[in-house]
DNA sequence: TCAAAAGTGTTAAGTTTACACCCATGA
DNA sequence: TCATGGGTGTAAACTTAACACTTTTGA
């Protein structure tokens, strides 16, 4: 019945493209590719393609990622639609972005080089095409205002993880440096922080000890009104 | 060259809908039109329209406002794009979010009415169609956050306003209630704020003095590393 | 003259910043 | 035994929150 209202109206290609940020021995990383095909083969470019016909955005973003470098739940929020009328060279393109920010394990360093993707530090980015600098720009900013107001860090990091990590995530999203007893003293008054018994040696002698995150704790404190900011 | 290598994608429908939300004697209100036209007719919606062929989102979204509802020139930020399979039911259609925040003046109040269109209290909402609801509580959710870090409250109010009708605004924007005390304080540590020797008796007898908002101030204060939060 | 809105200061609590030394351990 | 990274406390500066009375003026 409704189907014939909009049949004047143009239609267009919407694609997603994702923007991931990887955090690893404390610097931040995005994920990359070498496109291996027209247009712009050869070239610099976030992972994205095209929306099908029965996927939301939220949808298509989680199977482009898949399908184009191995990434497998990678929760994702979505940043906004790009849709400057040239901003494909090639043909009238809309394309939303998707951002998020994960911990480059071991075992996803190898799925994604078996996708002809690269983690490329942040700090030293080649080239990319169309408008994916802006897309890459508009995220770390957002990326920034959410790390200030929702535990981000946390999600991240391994189940388990030592304050110097998490601290050299927050300095690497900020790009400043914090000083420890202060950025400790904050923590603290977290209750959804759980100290464990257990100690990381990888990275000193001494070892650091481990924390996880409380989910549950994150989300009653959240309702009683929190008070988070790192 | 380029296109042909699109060209088995999907395309879609999209459309810009628009989040318009007045402030008037210390209220806010929500810009709605009565639809007459299919789908949805005699239903309360959002002003929205399709995108078309030469338009990027925000050209739209500004032509569109214009269109269903008189108004020219208002600044809008983009919210995101909504995607649902199902969000519209006649067919499939992405639409783009809009959101402002504008003064309602006698001037608009008339274009406005000329259009179809009305100014309902945001706290006494009538339903809306599709997943409108959502569109306006996310909306309402990105001011509060952007009205803390920036003078959105400026931009939208009279060009020269008093403290009250100022603070009235954000206590309507967060719905709370504000120690005039305090929240003058903050505001004389702002120095783009900038009181005049006029004052305004609409609304008492003794009458409340004016100021001005200052872009260029703001601006300079901004890049030296601003302290705004109200 | 009085009702109604505008305007004004101080203190206590809490938060943020700056800053320097000891601890534990494996090599 | 010593180099390396992990861990701890305190004081000053600043920000926020709580709180009540006086001023102006038109009706």
């Amino acid at each position: 019945m409704y189907q014939t209202f909009y049949r004047d109206q143009t239609q267009f290609y919407v694609a997603v493209d994702c923007i991931i940020f990887g955090f690893s021995e404390g610097r931040l990383s995005l994920l990359l590719l070498k496109r291996n095909m027209e247009p712009a083969k050869g070239q610099w470019s976030l992972p994205g393609g095209f929306i099908e016909a029965q996927e939301s955005a939220e949808v298509a973003a989680a199977r482009v990622l898949s399908t184009l470098t191995g990434l497998d739940e990678v929760y994702m929020d979505q940043l906004m639609l790009f849709s400057k009328i040239d901003r494909d060279p090639g043909e009238r393109v809309l394309s939303v972005a998707f951002y998020a920010l994960i911990n480059v394990a071991d075992s996803n360093r190898e799925q994604v080089r078996l996708h002809n993707a690269y983690w490329r530090d942040l700090d030293d980015l080649p080239a990319l095409i169309f408008d994916h600098p802006e897309m890459v720009h508009s995220a770390l900013k957002r990326l920034r205002i959410e790390a200030s107001t929702k535990p981000i860090g946390f999600n991240l990091l391994p189940e388990r993880f030592t304050v110097p990590q998490l601290q050299a995530l927050y300095e690497a999203i900020y790009g400043i440096s914090i000083d420890k007893r202060n950025f400790r003293k904050k923590l603290q008054s977290m209750p959804f922080l759980v100290k464990l018994d257990e100690k990381d040696k990888t990275s000193s002698k001494r070892g650091a000890y481990l924390y996880s995150f409380d989910k549950e704790r994150y989300e009653k404190a959240k309702l009683e009104g929190i008070h988070f900011a790192l």
